[in-house]
DNA sequence: ATAGTATTTTAACGAACGTTAAATAAAGGT
DNA sequence: ACCTTTATTTAACGTTCGTTAAAATACTAT
């Protein structure tokens, strides 16, 4: 195993730790048992424990939601967004392991002030991003606002179904759920 | 201070703890230090940490949803499920921070297997309560299961965004947003 | 006053924690 | 072959953790 792949390891492991028993119940101990290296290891590679998790989730899980928005094209809305949660069913083990802590950090469930910060950005975001998104579809329609407000709530508990409590929610499911809140608005661009 | 009141003191401490730093992040020692008593009493009133913890969520968390459940009437069943999320807006500090703990419990970022099979149970119940709620509105509905889904959905949402995120929301706001759900509902008891 | 029970504290136990110093091994270029 | 840099380990440090034994204090009924 080379030095690069090694440290790729360790934040593999650390994932899943820091997954299954927070950050106070990850010890260093039991990563480095897990990855099959000795201790200080751990240190060779990061700084220190706080690092550690700070880089799971400034890069890794920033990036998976990056890689994840600029993914999808369907010009018929509610495809789109039935698409975009239920393709999360079939993220691979790491990368829902890494959603996972992100939400609990948005959550505000685990991680420090300065990662609740990042978070609290992102969260301001999303609601204008939606909105941007559905706007040729929401032409005319008194309350534009609040259906955006709740197609964001909704997508919400779908993705912590999904990625937190490990469900699979099938696509019809999805796509109903969508249907209900979106209905009314054009499902199709209007010019 | 009496015995009793000790005891409640220290899972009124115990409770803060807990929620701001998760239980492996709590240390008994900071909790006696809040509580202003000595060490060892904590173990004099509960058995060990995980006692205390169990506690908590097993007796105080279960108590606040069996209260708040059987407390609402409303025959309007937008008001009623409107005033259900924003009476949560001005829960008692404790009562807001039990309420936050058992949903971190409920989305298995903390506590053990024990409680997650409780959390299981409590869970499955949610659904079929619900669908009984909504039955006298929503009858002759073909996407009647899909709709109860879907509000059972929002609902969480919003529990989140107010308990967790410790969000106000405001009252219009919450109807905006169960109305888009429940369009096509009766909102009144046909008969 | 006294005996007995309930409450509270001081002091300490062993274990586990995050972290580091120092030594060793491996790899690569010259 | 030798030196330099990189990778890895052994062993230990000081601290904090959950927990308990034993002693001290306060309360209550006789």
């Amino acid at each position: 195993m080379t030095g690069k792949d090694l440290r790729d390891r360790i934040k593999e492991v650390a994932v899943e730790h820091f997954n299954a028993h927070g950050y106070h119940g990850t010890t260093i101990r039991n990563i480095a048992g897990d990855v099959n290296c000795s201790l200080p290891m751990i240190y060779y590679y990061f700084n220190n424990k706080k690092e550690l998790f700070d880089e799971i989730i400034k890069k890794e899980f920033f990036n998976l939601i990056k890689r994840q928005a600029s993914q999808l094209k369907s010009d018929d809305i509610i495809d789109f967004y039935t698409e975009f949660i239920y393709h999360l069913n079939h993220l691979g083990s790491y990368d829902k392991q890494v959603y996972r802590l992100g939400i609990k950090v948005y959550l505000s469930f685990d991680g420090d002030e300065e990662l609740m910060n990042l978070m609290d950005e992102w969260e301001k975001s999303i609601l204008p991003r939606h909105r941007e998104i559905l706007k040729p579809y929401t032409k005319n329609m008194i309350n534009e606002k609040a259906k955006v407000r709740t197609l964001v709530h909704l997508l919400e508990t779908l993705i912590i179904n999904i990625v937190v409590k490990n469900r699979y929610l099938a696509e019809d499911e999805i796509r109903e759920e969508i249907a209900i809140v979106l209905q009314g608005c054009d499902t199709k661009e209007s010019d």
